[in-house]
RNA sequence: GGAGGGGUGCCGGAGUGGUUAAUCGGAGCAGUCUGUAAAAUUGCCGCCCGGAAGGGCUACGUAGGUUCGAAUCCUACCCCCUCCA
């Protein structure tokens, strides 16, 4: 039996070192679920692991793509799915680690994803023309044709909507039919890693700091003198776009910092609408106090790997 | 000591007699989501009861006053800022 264990949680809960530790004891590899460290050359912004920690363990889907190029939930899957299977093919553990829930959930539950590439032209003429007539006018359009794909989208979600009529004008079948998930041929064990919000909103600021002094502001020039610019989507990450803002004199840099504070404080949150504490698939473990965790999921770890071989 | 400006909800900041529990922004809280996801997007946000509709209570520095009615007008006091001495 194959195993997967996911290590998921919200931003700044240790969830890197933790995978680590279990990576070590049990021969796994990691393979990363964080959707901006993908990008190469954002690496203190986006709390890489470093060179020296990549090291102990080897590390999968970190530094995958330029700053300007596309990166999408496809691609993710597609490279996250075989990376697995490489793994198991070497007789390793693959731990999927990362707070990118669209990201995680996808691999986990084996989503279809709808075989339909981004139109950058539609998706323009069609944000145009939702800016002329009204947001309503997309909305009401995809009610006619996939009424049952209108109702889960929120008729504000200007690009949910624009995406579902790019699957429908590119093959001409309701994007909700396309929306299938299968469940992959591995086990997973999922791991959450919690803790009471102010506590984590402490770290996420002490970490903030910590990024400065590192040399974020560097980084950031650095990647504008490469020409990479604060409209690039990678450049929209926390941190990058209010650095930019501050090295584009539009804002004083200890207001920077204290966005990329409260920026990152909603990432958190908005993480655990991904992963809810009620979610039974999730073991939820304190990280408070930096108790022992380690040992805690090691356990897991031990008790999922043994369990299901049987 | 003199002249002027100001004190509004967790913070910033509107509001100059009624439809104001008080525009808006931030913070905070709770959701949505299958090719931008650290994106995009929705709701709540003084307190209490209620699912909601709604009801009750307390609020615009403090204390009085005018008024049918005051955050808004008057008086006194307290505090803050700027300028002059």
């Amino acid at each position: 039996m194959k195993h997967l264990i996911a290590i998921v949680g919200p931003t700044a809960a240790g969830k890197s070192n933790l995978a680590i530790n279990l990576a070590q004891c049990f021969g796994g590899e990691i393979i990363n679920a964080d959707s901006r460290q993908v990008y190469r050359h954002m690496d203190i912004g986006t709390s890489k692991p470093t060179l020296s920690e990549r090291e102990l363990v080897p590390h999968h889907l970190i530094d995958v793509v330029d700053p300007n190029e596309d990166f999408n939930l496809a691609l993710y899957y597609q490279l996250a799915t075989e990376t697995i299977n490489a793994v198991h093919t070497k007789g390793k553990l693959p731990l999927l680690v990362g707070g990118s829930g669209l990201y995680v959930w996808s691999v986990i539950e084996g989503w279809d994803i709808p075989a339909v590439p981004p139109n950058k032209e539609l998706r323009r003429d069609l944000e145009i023309k939702a800016q002329g007539e009204g947001r309503d006018t997309l909305y009401r359009e995809l009610q006619t044709i996939d009424p049952l794909a209108a109702s889960k989208i929120h008729p504000g979600n200007i690009r949910r909507i624009i995406r579902a009529l790019e699957i429908y004008y590119a093959v001409g079948q309701y994007p909700s039919k396309l929306w299938r998930k299968e469940a992959p041929d591995f086990s997973v064990l999922v791991v959450g890693l919690t803790m009471e919000r102010s506590e984590l909103y402490g770290k996420i600021d002490q970490r903030v700091d910590k990024m400065i002094e590192k040399g974020l502001i560097e980084e950031v020039k650095s990647l504008m003198e490469r020409g990479y610019n604060i409209s690039v989507p990678s450049m929209s990450g926390i941190g990058y776009k209010q650095i930019g803002q501050f090295l584009e004199g539009e804002i004083a840099s200890s207001t920077a910092i204290e966005k990329i504070k409260y920026e990152t404080h909603r990432l958190a949150r908005h993480q655990y609408a991904w992963f809810r504490l009620g979610d039974a698939r999730i073991h939820w473990l304190d990280a408070s106090h930096s108790c022992d965790i380690t040992s805690v999921a090691n356990n897991l770890v031990k008790e999922a790997l043994s369990l299901r071989k049987a």
